[in-house]
DNA sequence: TTGCTAATATTCCTGAATGGAATACAAAAA
DNA sequence: TTTTTGTATTCCATTCAGGAATATTAGCAA
């Protein structure tokens, strides 16, 4: 096993602070260390590996290629240690952590109202979360960076399990000043009138959209423009112009305080089920267990 | 930024070898140190975290929950240093690499054929592949890992751009001493009285061919077994109890050879597309073109 | 080109930390 | 208990990192 030529962590800290601060004396400074430390710090580096990392000329650093791929590394090693220490700083005052994805949909809606709540009813948790992109969850999941992920949709990996967590919809709405907001329910074919503001293709909502409008035969909606938050896209809804198929957890309270209106549509619906997503291996997380409570019993005082 | 209290790698290294060897002295000994140097890492890597790591007790070493983290960590970081290590040796040796991610099915089928052509056509040039599964490659792509995948199902995220690589179908096969090897064409409707293998929930193929069934208004079929990789799968194919919807690519030559037979069904065909995916950002990857044009003439040549 | 200035590299030295040898200690096994 | 195996500690020589001072280089202006 390699041991004694492994590469020094500072080697990779001294490469991130001059790639970042743009010059060895900056980054020296940032570093609390003088400047020829930084300068030998490099050249170790770029010696154990035998090649150039930076190039010096025109006032700048430069990453040579083999530089951004040390880069690369370098300032994701460095972050994921970072979060260790704060993890295991949290284990070390008793407070067990759980590592929380949820989709971006979910982190704007329900995420803020469940930590809130966590926090209050089990102040020894605590809960790391973050928005992931799509599937990532899965591969967080597989990997057990992620103890338990809220999704739009069941994942595919086989060594995930899922529980279902509640029914969602998908509501076509409008702003209150768009031309359909005198009707109550539009017949199919009209959906091809519409323009529509929607998330990104590969968003959870998108995916399902279009599966349920493949079902009836739809290929193509006119989209005028394509929004990666839910919360800016009906912003972008309220003026009136446009709708979207939105999930019915993040526009019921607008519907219901008259800042948009849902656009029934004959004979067809967009249901789908919202998911609890775990590893087989890490099924009895205590602090799992606890947000689990919670979200449930938010779901049942909802329905 | 932190510089002077990080983590030298060495204790991650001593962590990992104890871990993996089950005693301190022989983790030294792979390791090429004394015993106490193992024993000083391990107590300095405990104290810079302020835990126990380890935990010694009926003659095996134990992780606490905390060294469960840290070993996680320590092996991915090690491990990834050694990739790049070897990726930046060929560097400095002038060759090129690429990595390449490609899905199961892929990789078993057209791999081998690219490689070899690629390192008679381009031995200035190296590539690292991997199979991933599922989704993986998106996330890999998009965090710079792998430059270039090749894939059943376009990717999601926004930040990838696909071109299309070949056209494929999904063929419903059986071995030829299943019932229906004297049929030519089948109905739609005798779908539900077959048994099928297929690749596991997830897989590409699977869900190419459930959207498929579920245009058609078929949910389930009565599944027998499922297997994660495609030519393991052929080969429960061939006594003849079974049938299976698998890729036009990995079967065709078993359909020549007279060890498949393929089942017509009347008016159903799954087509799908197979992409070459690249991250917005590495679009002009030398290696990249020119495995690129390998894979494109090999389709040509294949039609 | 020639200065001038800012940034980087080198040299030298001191203090800190590493690893080995010897040894003390602890825990199973006999 | 004794033996044996494995782990911790102590002590010391060696190595290595970082600071101060200094040399060198690169960029810039005239």
């Amino acid at each position: 096993m390699e041991y004694k030529n492994l590469p020094d962590i500072r080697g990779w800290a001294a490469l991130r602070a001059v790639v970042e601060k743009g010059s060895v004396s900056a980054a020296a400074h940032v570093l609390n260390v003088g400047q020829p430390a930084v300068t030998k710090r490099l050249h170790t580096l770029e010696d154990s590996y035998g090649l150039t990392l930076v190039e010096r000329g025109g006032g700048q650093v430069r990453l040579t290629a083999a530089g951004e791929k040390v880069y690369l590394l370098a300032v994701q090693t460095l972050d994921r240690q970072l979060t260790l220490r704060h993890e295991l700083e949290n284990m070390r005052r008793g407070k067990s952590t759980l590592h929380l994805d949820v989709t971006i949909a979910i982190g704007e809606h329900f995420l803020p109202r469940f930590l809130l709540q966590f926090s209050e009813m089990y102040p020894q948790y605590r809960i790391d979360s973050r928005m992931v992109y799509g599937r990532q969850s899965e591969n967080n999941l597989a990997s057990g960076m992620t103890d338990l992920a809220l999704l739009e949709r069941p994942p595919e990996h086989p060594d995930l399990m899922v529980q279902k967590w509640m029914e969602d919809e998908l509501l076509l709405v409008c702003g209150l000043n768009h031309p359909l907001v005198e009707e109550d329910m539009i017949p199919i074919t009209m959906l091809l009138d519409l323009s529509y503001v929607l998330r990104e293709p590969g968003s959870a909502a998108r995916l399902d959209m279009n599966e349920a409008l493949e079902r009836i035969g739809i290929h193509t909606l006119d989209i005028a423009l394509e929004v990666g938050a839910t919360d800016a896209l009906i912003d972008v809804l309220i003026p009136g112009l446009h709708t979207s198929f939105l999930p019915r957890f993040a526009v019921l309270d607008h519907i219901k305080a008259g800042r948009l209106h849902h656009i029934k549509v004959s004979g067809f619906r967009i249901m789908r089920t919202l998911w609890i997503a775990r590893h087989r291996n890490n099924i009895d997380h205590p602090v799992g267990d606890a947000l689990i409570d919670i979200i449930r019993r938010d779901a049942k005082n909802k329905t």
